[in-house]
DNA sequence: AGGCCGATCCTCT
DNA sequence: GAGGATCGGCCTA
């Protein structure tokens, strides 16, 4: 069962959100965002980035189904102080002290809705994001894997291995709390941010959210159905 | 001041 | 399917 690639076959652009896209209920914005694209420019210059085929919504203090699985559930700290600022900006944290996890802040400011992004279908800088994981060298990866690289136009599943999960996908982009926390994604001179090159998603897939172990049974989890990029369970009772 | 633990990933059985 | 790596933040004393 090959899922349809969603990825253009022309060289990869898009159109910056605006601000009110992200300024609703957390739990409207989250499918919306599918089929969004993340992009990075680094100090070189270099765009790295996917598609967003994968994330859940987190729900803020304010919202009146509690969410204690959240990093706002509690209220501000210093480590989640973005969490409670304007939408459209970059929550990033690290945890397990070894890998980081990227939000995007949604609703309206102090209320910390947001949405933790989960999988990416990588589109661009796929070299650099192989090198950035660490699968460059050694096989099994580097060679079968390089065949489906170079062009835009392929989500095989060596590729997706580059940016399905959410640690995984912040280590390919290369993003850490101290250099991207905080960011605006739709500043037009950010060098983090969210375009929109018009693809639809005609359906989503609504689970429960993974790895938590406060309110796993809200049905925050969304992805594209059957996209060979989506980490973890594939169907609600999964 | 100290202890606990997590919105994870990888390797091995 | 289980366990280890590894550390900052937050809670308790």
């Amino acid at each position: 069962m090959e899922a349809k690639i969603l990825s253009p076959s022309k060289k990869t652009s898009g159109r910056l959100l605006k601000r009110a896209f992200f300024r609703g209920p957390v739990e409207h914005v989250a499918p919306r965002l599918l089929g969004k694209i993340l992009v990075r420019r680094t100090e070189e210059g270099e765009l790295l980035g996917g598609r967003i085929v994968e994330l859940e919504a987190y729900l803020g203090p304010h919202n009146k189904t509690a969410d204690p699985a959240a990093h706002s559930h509690r209220g501000p700290t210093p480590r989640n102080q973005v969490l409670f600022g304007p939408p459209g900006h970059a929550y990033v944290y690290s945890i397990y002290g070894l890998y980081y996890c990227m939000n995007i802040t949604c609703e309206k400011t102090g209320q910390a809705g947001s949405v933790l992004l989960r999988a990416l279908e990588p589109l661009m800088g796929l070299e650099q994001m192989a090198r950035n994981r660490g699968l460059v060298g050694p096989p099994p990866f580097s060679q079968k894997a390089r065949k489906g690289w170079g062009r835009g136009g392929g989500a095989n599943k060596s590729a997706c291995r580059l940016t399905s999960g959410p640690g995984r996908l912040c280590q390919a982009l290369g993003l850490t709390r101290a250099a991207h926390n905080g960011l605006d994604l739709l500043d037009p001179d950010s060098p983090l941010q969210v375009w929109d090159d018009g693809v639809r998603i005609p359906r989503v897939l609504v689970t429960r959210r993974i790895g938590i172990r406060h309110a796993t049974e809200l049905p925050l989890r969304f992805a594209i159905p059957a996209h060979p990029c989506v980490s973890g369970a594939k169907s609600l009772t999964g």
